[in-house]
RNA sequence: GGAGAGAUGGCUGAGUGGCCGAUAGCGCCGGCUUGCUAAGCCGGUGUACUCCGCAAGGGGUACCGAGGGUUCGAAUCCCUCUCUCUCCGCCA
């Protein structure tokens, strides 16, 4: 959420970040609506003021008088509760549409309307040409026995899938390697909730724009599943003033992650690009409300995440999403591509995102500076792994004629020493 | 699931209808005292919105877990909900 005094100073820009979105906002009627919200409540403020000075009048009054006068401030507070009554469906009506609002895009956010305009910006790696004929992750987790789509569906649905054998004890060393990894960086390892109530689910921005994406209980329980980490970890210090000397926070967290994929159907059916629920490794960052800082650390995420993928020896590629392709709360996004021979292109396995104040003013979440001054903080994320897609590219990039994977160095202590899954 | 107790400012903890945005202590900040430190003394110390002011600053309103209600007036009374704790039951 963007603060409306900001808003206020700068609609132009505002309007013109929400264009280079795609996202369409009336910014002029918003602020209308905010010039009448305050009118009003200058208005409420003074009859309450009147209001209260009266009854401390009455209390001082002799007990004779009392009943006289107040049968006066009964009339006076019917008008005033009418009023109170309208400004607070104006103020839910303003904070609906503030919630909407996009965040202004970097002006190093390339213009565009769809990831086809995304910029590449780096490429690591070259994909390898075999010199036999690939198969991709399916076949070989059929051949291996080691993906269950068919009963995946059956017991879920479809874009469920059971991991069995050496592919299974693989997804762990993946994620425990990224977290190992981002530990020795320093960040604080986290389990947490990843079923959230839905206020967190608008403070980190998520809803009200993409309910549909995610998984919601019924009205017994008002709890959603999060589709990342990224989720409870920027949420966990919601409505808190934290001392500026402990930022930056850095955090990283292992979470299941569920998606309904709505709108995908027909879209990446085969094997397990497209599912409703994986593993992830993800980094979050919480600090001072510095732009450049905000920077400096989006570099830093990326990078972290790109040498994992150097470490697994894939080819990647990084973009700089287009404003037609970035979320509503981001001031800027990276995507990171892995090669996916099955897909003969690169498919997105990580997105970088920083948001400035987006998430935090909606989730309550400031520090105080070294001049006492209180402040909404700064949040990023980023993918470290995230099992699915991750094991798809392994698979198929380190696959060998005869069907076996070469594991990479750095997964070998993590799967008992082995060099290879797989081997007949 | 059953029974009970609770939720107040950074923390501890008073406050059962008007004198309470809220006693006190701790912490923190400033000053004084003091060879240094410790102790002591004095003062200050919530958040949000809004109005006035060039500013320093000042005024108003709201907030005592959340939401409703009673009342001229609610931290205080009533209702609902959430959370925490204790005991019992069940259970990974």
């Amino acid at each position: 959420m963007l603060d409306i005094k900001f808003i206020r100073a700068e609609p132009a820009l505002v309007q013109a970040g929400a264009a280079k979105k795609r996202i369409a906002v009336d910014v002029d009627a918003i602020l209308a609506l905010d010039k009448q919200v305050r009118e009003l409540g200058v208005v409420i403020d003074d009859m309450r003021s009147r209001q209260k000075s009266a009854s401390k009048r009455i209390g001082e009054a002799p007990a004779a008088e009392r009943p006289r006068l107040a049968e006066e401030q009964k009339r006076e507070k019917a008008a005033l509760q009418e009023q109170e009554r309208e400004h607070s469906a104006l103020q839910a009506r303003l904070r609906e549409l503030l919630l909407r609002v996009p965040n202004v895009p970097a002006a190093e956010v390339p213009e565009g309307r769809d990831d086809s305009e995304n910029v590449e910006v780096k490429r690591w790696g070259t994909p390898r040409s075999f010199d036999f004929e690939p198969r991709d992750h399916i076949a070989l987790g059929e051949l291996h026995d080691w993906i269950d789509v068919e009963r995946g569906a059956r017991i879920a649905g479809s874009r469920n899938y059971f991991l069995k054998g050496d592919l299974s004890l693989l997804e762990g060393a993946v994620l425990r390697f990224a977290l190992d990894r981002m530990v020795a960086k320093g960040f604080l390892p986290m389990s947490v909730p990843t079923l959230v109530r839905s206020d967190v689910m608008v403070g980190t921005g998520y809803f009200p724009g993409g309910v549909e994406q995610a998984y919601r209980c019924d009205e017994r329980d008002d709890l959603c599943l999060v589709g990342t980490a990224e989720v409870p970890v920027t949420a966990y210090h919601q409505d808190e003033i934290l001392d500026g000397q402990s930022l930056p926070r850095k955090y990283v967290a292992w979470s299941s992650c569920y998606r309904r994929e709505a709108g995908t159907y027909g879209k990446d059916t085969r094997g397990l690009y497209r599912v409703h629920q994986f593993q992830k490794v993800e980094q979050v960052i919480v600090d001072v409300a510095d732009p450049a800082r905000s920077l400096a650390h989006h570099h830093d995420i990326v990078r972290n995440a790109e040498e994992v993928l150097e470490a697994f020896e894939l080819p990647y590629r990084v973009v700089n999403v287009c404003g037609g392709d970035l979320g509503a709360p981001q001031v800027q996004k990276f995507d990171i591509e892995t090669w996916m021979p099955s897909r003969r292109a690169y498919g997105e396995t990580h997105s970088a995102s920083r948001f400035h104040e987006y998430q935090a003013r909606r989730l309550n979440l400031r520090y105080r500076d070294p001049e006492g001054v209180v402040r909404v903080c700064h949040t990023l994320n980023n993918t470290v792994a995230a099992s699915a897609r991750m094991l798809i590219a392994l698979l198929e990039n380190h696959q060998e004629a005869d069907g076996s994977v070469r594991l990479p160095a750095a997964l070998r202590p993590y799967m008992g020493g082995r060099e290879r899954i797989g081997a007949r």
